[in-house]
DNA sequence: CCCATGAATGACAGCGCTGTCAATTGGATT
DNA sequence: AATCCAATTGACAGCGCTGTCATTCATGGG
């Protein structure tokens, strides 16, 4: 039925050996023999069995995608790009997402993890936030010595990381604010098991500094990236009497800024005349909203792409290095100028 | 390092062979040694190897997931039911998007998939509109001799299907909206490639003429289920003159019904007192939209559980029958009844 | 002209598992 | 007690590939 090195062989008039060698380009094969092997195995469509070759090599040519994130946009675009990346290289990505019961505790995500793998043998793992942030689960992954790339904001531990400067990030945003003439600048926080949420903050909390304010702990709110959580503390934020009420807010991320949009709208708000509201993660929410959000444009796909191609090259290569991407700062309608 | 099978016969005291049966739970083996062999498999935290059982099986434990269908939401749910079925069958998901250049013809992507299928060995497929409709293919995983089940509406072929009836749906989401009184009511088809787009339509005309009323192809206008085609028709039927105009729009997906709201807030009309609008799919739009959409609630999850259940059952029963799933019409507050 | 050297190639085992088929066992039957 | 049968178990080959190591070949130096 479908073509094996050794039909590759016999025809090439070599040994499986030379197919096998030609085939992942090795060297010491004369160019002649490379050309004519690659043309029959064109000829046969051949291509190699990877059970038999993950058998040989103990390889498996797969790379897990595992998280924990309940961000059905973020997950899609890091899966797009990883997918990509992984095509490139010959690999495929399974994706394992660890959602069990709700509240699970970080040493049962460890486990539930483990579980996974020890069925599956793949050759890399991508880890999201929050997952990323979890020792236990590093552990394990260290333990099984399974190479992982973790898409986070910052260092943590030895693995390397792709990600952006979310503080940074929050930093050139809240300028932004400022420049317009804000001063009462709210904030709703994201959800604290996320390193992120800690970094966009500190973004924050130093622009604010730097422009000579004082950082109002009225002024800042928890929330939990959900839409929800943003009703709630824009809520907060808005009820607060006028004069003393923000006339920005910078939300963690577009969920929640979508959220403040709304509260604004039915407590009779106009954004952005009375309120600027800025978000973060450009996800599609944010064009949809009206008025359209001004936020962060993470590069969530190339985040995705990047740690899939560090994964696949990392045998080679020793080059695992972490990287900050760049983002982009989309201004949109939802913040105006102070009159 | 990691056991294998033999570790676990030597421990035992028994043959590799008889461990192997009872790991796979075939007959002819004595409760006694089954219930040892497992107990001694569990200390050892023994797993098979993965690659070697598919190169002595030829299967590979896999079930792909291929797609070229844009809607992140759709295919995460997709997603995460045929993922939640292969780990309750010891299969794993691996996925496949089929983007490349836009435009790309049919015979094209019957071709990409064939060159991602010729390298990964997979059991079984799962393909989701508009890709599930194309004939070649589905010929081209029938010459592969891979099974599949399409995520559809409808039948075709000999490929089961797992869907939702889209046709009773439209229907009884039109009988909702002449029930509120409204007999002037638009309807936004979705893009002609996918089969529900026809499907939905069929339903809206039967509820129209079941009523007593003409389906009017002024109120008919097709879009290609995106937020900018929504936009561009809606604008169309809200630009006919008063006591011709719609009073209910019914769009044949959330995104278009929510470009419908923004649409008509944006040319003065008052949703749902001036206008009535309703979707299909309750995707997360439709309750982030203000007003919140009435819509269909499509059994997406369910449809992936279903789609890759059947295929890791396949082997052994023989029960591949195509199946409908229940839908839900979602009442909310983006229709009233007429005055 | 012979041998050392390195490049190019091939023979063969073995990765961990299951399919095939043969061997063994423990009754039930005569 | 001898025989037979089904149930249970095991020996062994082989799935398709690559790693190891041996072999062949061409080339240049002594």
């Amino acid at each position: 039925m479908k073509a094996t090195i050794t039909d590759v062989a016999k025809k090439a008039g070599v040994s499986m050996k030379t197919v096998s060698r030609v085939l992942n380009n090795e060297p010491n094969v004369a160019d002649k023999t490379r050309v004519h092997v690659k043309a029959i195995a064109r000829e046969l469509r051949y291509s190699p069995n990877l059970a038999a070759r993950g058998l040989a090599t103990s390889k498996s040519y797969l790379i897990a995608l595992i998280y924990d994130n309940p961000s059905i946009n973020y997950i899609s675009h890091i899966q797009r790009g990883a997918i990509d990346a992984c095509r490139e290289a010959g690999y495929h990505l399974v994706v394992e997402p660890l959602y069990l019961e709700k509240a699970i505790s970080r040493e049962e995500k460890a486990d539930a993890m483990l579980s996974v793998l020890e069925k599956l043998p793949v050759d890399g793992v991508i880890l999201t936030p929050p997952l990323c942030d979890s020792q236990a689960v590093l552990q394990t992954l260290d333990d099984l010595r399974i190479d992982c790339v973790r898409v986070a904001p910052k260092k943590k531990g030895e693995q390397p990381f792709v990600g952006m400067d979310d503080e940074t990030a929050a930093f050139q945003m809240t300028q932004h604010l400022l420049k317009q003439g804000h001063e009462r600048i709210g904030f709703i926080k994201g959800h604290v098991n996320h390193a992120a949420t800690d970094l966009r903050y500190a973004g924050y909390v130093s622009a604010i500094s730097e422009a000579g304010l004082k950082v109002s702990s009225t002024f800042v709110v928890q929330g939990d990236f959900s839409f929800e959580s943003g009703v709630i503390a824009s809520r907060i934020l808005l009820e607060l009497p006028d004069g003393v009420r923000p006339t920005a807010i910078f939300a963690s991320n577009d969920d929640m800024a979508a959220a403040v949009v709304s509260v604004a709208g039915q407590m009779g708000f106009d954004v952005p005349c009375d309120l600027s509201v800025c978000g973060f993660d450009d996800t599609p929410i944010a064009r949809i909203v009206s008025p359209a959000l001004t936020t962060v444009r993470q590069p969530i796909y190339k985040m995705g792409y990047q740690a899939a191609k560090q994964l696949t090259q990392s045998s080679n290569d020793q080059t695992q290095i972490s990287q900050f991407l760049d983002f982009e700062i989309m201004i949109r309608a939802s913040v105006s100028a102070i009159a």
